[in-house]
DNA sequence: CGCCAACATGTCAAGGCTGGAATGTGGGAT
DNA sequence: ATCCCACATTCCAGCCTTGACATGTTGGCG
């Protein structure tokens, strides 16, 4: 449920309406906690009846502007403090690697270097987003910094690791030949 | 919803029960894709109402083994071949980074280095894990090697970020005192 | 002046996931 | 013979998340 205090801790910088929040999650936010517009909304409003936000302007459209309550800034330093034990995170690419062994050999390699091209993409990508952004702003800015670099080396460690994969996967198919499990070959 | 399939990944290489599959959810499988047991039995249902999966054979204590069908088979063969797109993975260590800038530069140093150490840990189990088991028995150990691979890689890059954004953190403490931003110090 | 893209929010059904409770059986060790 | 742990399953309330649908406004550009 962290959703809450992903909106909380961005409200400690400054107030915003569902709109303002939401285009944060869309760009950099949503790369580390994706959220859909029904859900930030729903959310807000949970956390104004709650008593941890509340409306501190309207503007034209109907346009709401939140701000933390006392009790919301407490909330955000409590949950900050906080050590959330880390458990581990669904990946459905490691969930297909699980099962790559039921694909004929040529066809996991094959799916192991298209990992690796998709990572060098998404690298080159985060790339281009570090070097056109200014990182010292503020302390969000800053910190998102960190966060980036964690994905650029993500992005690294992805590619290599498939190509690892690739390259092990290969060995063995001329080494050792058939394993005597079950496949899922071409069907018939 | 690859829970799904990921329970069909695992019929396909033998039959078995609910609980069966549970156990390796709790060890293996369920390092990328966890899942509770309410949930696994919950799909094992549904997947049997549908015809992916059928009960083979009745044991002791009400137990009940599932083999796929061919329609499970099939679909299991077609999700393998599929191409996920990898969508953003929620991360509660990088939320909280994200906003790591709210707390006092030191707690924030030191909450970096905690994560560092926490990895590290982590890196050493797996280590003694890798070493401790044959990974050459069939497809899916082979293929779970490549898996825990991944995760070796992961929590060494994770200790070396989060060292990396410390010392960061910690130059630019020095050199930058106050970044004009709102923090949120000790409760009064 | 008119139009459109961006602004701005609300609601809902359906499905996924968590956490807990309830229930009972059987094999092996003592 | 007894006891206990591992075996084995079912059900549920409640929250989170997704993906739509629905609706209306306004500032600025041509």
């Amino acid at each position: 449920m962290s959703l809450r205090h992903a909106l909380l801790g961005l409200l400690v910088f400054r107030p915003g309406s569902g709109y303002d929040l939401l285009k944060i999650f869309n760009t950099s936010l949503g790369q580390v906690w994706p959220a859909r517009q029904s859900q930030v909304y729903g959310e807000l409003t949970k956390l104004d009846a709650t008593g941890l936000i509340t409306v501190t302007d309207e503007g034209p459209r109907g346009r709401k502007q939140y701000a933390l309550t006392p009790e919301g800034h407490a909330e955000a330093r409590r949950w900050l403090a906080e050590r959330e034990e880390h458990q581990p995170q669904r990946n459905p690419m490691l969930l297909q690697t699980f099962f790559l062994g039921l694909l004929p050999p040529e066809e996991a390699v094959a799916r192991l270097l298209r990992y690796a091209d998709t990572a060098a993409r998404e690298y080159d990508d985060l790339v281009a987003l570090r070097d056109a952004e200014p990182w010292d702003r503020d302390a969000m800015a800053e910190c998102g910094r960190l966060v980036l670099e964690y994905g650029l080396r993500q992005r690294a460690l992805e590619q290599e690791w498939a190509r690892w994969a690739a390259e092990r996967l290969r060995e063995r198919r001329l080494t050792a030949p058939a394993a005597g499990q079950p496949e899922i070959p071409e069907p018939a």
